[in-house]
This record gives C-alpha cells, structure tokens and sequence, in this order.
DNA sequence: CTGAAAGCGCTAACAT
DNA sequence: ATGTTAGCGCTTTCAG
C-alpha cells in the first residue's frame, strides 16, 4: 500500500507533501488550512498525502509566516500548593479557548529568573506574571516592548494591567471574627515584605487589632517552625498569611499538646482542599477565575495589537477579585448551626 | 540620550540592532550569544544597541534556524488536585535545568484532545503523555514523526519509553493491612477500566479479598455522591481509587452520622497534603519525580537524536517508580506507637 | 483554482 | 573579526 513511512528521524515538511500530492507547497498549505480557493479533489490529494507522510506543519515555520505564537506564557513562583496550580488551570483552559498554548515558568526564586522570563517574553504573544518573581525593572522592560502583560496578584507596575484578590477588607472581616470569639492576643505569621498579597493581609488584621508580627515563609515547614517557638507562650489566635502556613502550626499544636481551637485559635487563607478536613477558617480566593481573566486579558490585548497597530493602548486595567471568609472550627467555638 | 523608544508596538529585530550598531546582523547574534569571535569593544556597542532598543531575540527566529524549539511539552487531563501539578512541577524545574521551556496542555477530556495534542506536538522537541489523555493511535502516529516521547502513568505502547508508579504490588499490602485491621467486607470506588492506575490498583485489592467494584470517577463529588448510596449498607471498608474519593466519602460518611473508621474504615491512594489532615490511610507516589525523570529521558532521547540522527533509536525504556502505603487512622485502630 | 516567489527573524557556513 | 548570503518551514501576495 505504498505506506513506507519515512526515515523515523526526522518530522515530514510542506515541501515532502506537495511532492507526493503533485502540488505546489501554496496548494498544501491552503488545503490544510481549509481555504476555499482549493478543489474538493485537490483538498483530498493533499489531505491524503499529508496523512501518508503523517505530517503536522511545524509551528516554527507558521508562526514565522503569521507573525504570531499563538502561545501565552504564565510565571509563577512556585507550582507547590494548589494555588498556582488552580490559577495555572484557568489560565490554560482560558487561553486554550483562544486558541493558544501556554507555557509556564516557575521561578523558583532562582537567580536568573530575570533571564528566563526575558527569555520567555521572546515565545510568547502574552504573558501573565504572578506574584514577586521578578522585579519591576523586569515588568517594564519587558513592557516597554509592546508584549501585552497582565500583573496577577502583585502590586501594578505604570500602565500595565493588573489583577488582584481582596486582601485588606477580608481580613479585616477576619480580624472582626476573631475579635468576636473574645480573643484578645494575636500573632500574624507571614512576611508581609515578602509579598504584597501578604502585605495586605496583614494591614487589615493590623488595622483591626494589635498582632505580634512573626516572619515566616509561605509552607508548610516555615509554619510549623514558627509555630514551635510560638506556642510555647501561644496568643490566643495565630493569624497565618495563608493555609499552608496554618496547616503547619495544626501540626505544631498538636505536636505541643495543645488543642485547636481551645487552647489556640488558627486561621489560614487559601481554603486549599486541606483546609477543609482541617476544619481551618480560612479565606477562599477565585483562583481558576484569576488566571481565566488574565488570559481574556491578554487576548484582548493580542488582539487590539494586531487589529490596530498603530493606535494608542487603551489605559492599564485594574481589577480586585473577590474574595470570602469561611468559618470553620479553628477560630473558636460557635453554636452548632454553623458551617462546616 | 537619544533614549527614544521605538514605537511601542512592535517589538526589535536583529536587523535594528544592527544598524544601531553599525555592524552586520551576523555580528549581532554572535556578540549577543557570547561567541569568541567579536572584539570586546564591538560585543559592548551591540550590546549597548540591543539595551537601547529593548532587543530581545524573537524564539521562532532563533529556533527556525537552529532546528530546534527549545521547548518540551507535557499533556495531562487535567490540573486539579495536587497530583498532575506536582508532576507537572518536576518536569518543569527539570526541563529548565536542560534549557527547555515547558508547553503544557491540559485535555480536560475534550473531544479534540488529539488535535490539539498533535498540534502540541508541533511545538516542541519532546513531549510527555500522561494517563489517557488521548488514544494509542495518537500517540502512534507521534511517535512515528519521530519527536520523543514519554508516556506517563499510562499502559506502554510500542516502542514508546514509559514511566510508572507501582500500583499493584502495593494495593496489596494495603489489601493486606486491612485484612489484618479485620475487616471482611469491602467495596472499591473508582473505574479500572478508566485509568490504567486505577485499574492496576484495583487488581491488587482484587489478588487479596473479594471487594464489590463500585464505578466512581476520580473527584470529590462523585466519591462523594457514591458513598451516599454505598453507606447506607456500609461494608466494613472502602478502598477508594484515589484520596479525593476518599475525602468524599469522609465527608459522605460524615454527613451519614457514620464514623471512619468505626462505623467504615476508608483508604485512597496519591498522599495528598488533605489525607494527612483527614488522617487517610493512602499511598504516597513520587510524583515530582516522576515528572522529573520523563523530562530527563526526554533531554536523552533528544540529545541521541541530534547527536545521531541516522543511528537507530536505543530500545523503549521502562520504568515503575516505587510507591509506599502510608497508615494513617481511617483504616481502622492502631497501637499508639503507630505513626499519624 | 494553482504556482512562483517573497519574506517572517534568526543562525551558520562561507567569504573576506 | 566581520560581512554576505543561504536557508529553517510556512503563509501569502501576486500572477496566471
């Protein structure tokens, strides 16, 4: 049947298929991509010799021609945690339905990160970047390109787009919450320099009561060594700048002896999936819907770029998302009809 | 300072540098990809040019030329649930180490999965497959282009190099435990005929004990919604496919006035950091490294590619990661000692 | 409807 | 050490 693949090593190109199909590489390119100014019979040739070669065009050459990747690019700081891992999931499923791939980068507060994501800007028609995992500088370099950008959860940078959750108002709820349940001494653990998310947190929860500031980093581990020093003359609530963080004193706790919420009250931010057999009151963030509307963003920008070169961008977007209180046990007690 | 951008939306070519710098576009790639052969004064004004302008190299250019993306893809279902994300993790931090970006590419179970899976394909040097994103045909017809491959917690195909995690083995030990907890009677939640995994552990529970095979896709809900019917006549344990269906049931039995592991004794499979609050008995699975060895074997497959592109292609590897049971309290009573 | 040919931005011989 | 030039694989005028 003719089927003689060949040489394995090395993909078919446009040229391959024209041969075999007895056509010009315009012909396999317009029937391949469906252009009306191809014979039904021509189409089928072309489709049958791209299938007998198992050809795929390579996007290289594509995009080269089209003048665009038809790929988004997102960095992050890490993929740890479900939350970048569900922001990561609305932005691809978002910018799949625009027709574009996405790649990622985590930074992994390496050195070159700066490097990198340059070197990302160059792959790419948009790019999200989340959080401190570069500078400013980097932001407006890169910026000043022209590639449309869109801050995630991290200060704005001059006329770029930026999207945020709400720190300060619901932690300032939480504060309220707290201060409800008749505790009266707080810890905040968190870095407050470290990122702005944190920043806000903790200036809601100080606007609200006095805390007792521990730094700490954002895992796991940091909590629970925290909390070790901590709970030897534990306040009444610990205040962490997000779940993990919390998680990590439970564990604390329990290793000390002490009880949640009895003994010391605890509160996260996230409402990662753990932090619900945790039973942590804690603050849930629309994370899908952050990276979906930095794809959207993005598109729009793509796309008035392209459709209008010339004209002036419109002015920078801010938007703050939303974000909820979800009392659980680990603030303290209430009345049994309460939440879980 | 004649520090005048160029106008804002469109991104610097060689070309520009060029001029700016008076020298050849020859010149500028070599004095910008640190080559030997440009003198220092020269290599300092285009570089200065290339500050000047904001130059970045655009990706498609270099990449065309070069014959390489410089870019691995990785597919998975989906990202919910910590599971794909740590794989993901590790592949990425692997891939960065060898220079690649990373495309990912989430199926979401959509039907032109394989479109866009080949398309995928277009786009980079290697490409990671993980569960059953898409059908062998597809990933045959990859294969036979000639780009690396890697499959990933999914059946071998060919001579497709593939990685696993040790499911069978392992469900029986943990079938095992729970004949020792004395439990006679158990049903399993999850669909072997969906996930190669998921069949794998259900074998292993089938080698040890006659368990009732109750289908349950692999999230929260349907867990969740299939423990409402079972527990009305709950068996002395369910095994479950994986911790988010063991959550579910928790929350399921929970919501029954039912205790785990009481009144039902409950396992899953993945470890994740939810099990541990909900004190699941689980299976925890090397999942960064999973990612990280298929991003390895990928660089390898890639390198012995080019660096050999006539030589016939080493034969599939194959590997099964170890897995370990980690018990926790919802598989039934332990001595104290026993470890949380 | 189809083909020839000019790029897209960059690298890498090959000259000089 | 630097410049010239030919591609890389594809899309897209521009001519038939």
């Amino acid at each position: 049947m003719a089927m003689k693949a060949l040489s394995k090593t090395k993909a078919a190109t446009i040229y391959q298929v024209a041969q075999r199909a007895g056509v010009s590489i315009a012909t396999v390119s317009r029937a391949l991509r469906d252009s009306e100014l191809v014979t039904e019979e021509t189409r089928a040739r072309v489709h049958a010799a791209a299938a007998e070669l198992n050809f795929t065009p390579n996007r290289l050459g594509r995009s080269l021609a089209e003048g665009r990747h038809a790929a988004n690019g997102i960095v992050f700081p890490d993929l740890v945690g479900p939350y970048y891992a569900e922001v990561v999931l609305g932005y691809e499923a978002a910018a799949a339905g625009f027709g574009s791939s996405v790649l990622i980068l985590a930074t992994h507060g390496r050195a070159d990160a700066a490097a990198a994501v340059q070197e990302l800007a160059g792959r790419v028609d948009g790019l999200a970047i989340m959080g401190q995992t570069v500078g400013d500088d980097v932001v407006e370099r890169i910026a000043a390109t022209g590639l449309p950008l869109v801050l995630l959860a991290r200060d704005p940078v001059k006329d770029v787009d930026t999207i945020r959750t709400r720190n300060e108002r619901t932690a300032q709820a939480l504060a309220a919450h707290l201060l409800g349940h008749g505790h009266r001494t707080f810890a905040f653990l968190g870095d407050p320099g470290g990122a702005p998310d944190v920043a806000g947190r903790y200036a809601g929860i100080a606007a609200r009561l006095r805390a007792q500031l521990v730094p700490c980093d954002l895992d796991l581990e940091s909590g629970q060594a925290a909390a070790r020093e901590l709970l030897r003359d534990p306040p009444d609530a610990i205040v962490c700048a997000n779940d993990e963080v919390a998680l990590g004193v439970h564990l604390a706790a329990e290793a000390a002896g002490l009880r949640v919420p009895d003994d010391v009250a605890v509160t996260g931010w996230d409402d990662l999936l753990a932090a619900r057999f945790a039973h942590l009151t804690t603050v849930s963030q629309p994370m899908r819907e952050l990276g979906a509307t930095a794809a959207r963003w993005l598109d729009h920008r793509i796309t008035e770029r392209t459709t209008d070169p010339a004209g002036r961008a419109t002015a920078a977007r801010r938007r703050v998302l939303p974000t909820e209180l979800v009392v659980r046990r680990s603030c303290g007690h209430h009345p049994p009809e309460v939440r879980t």
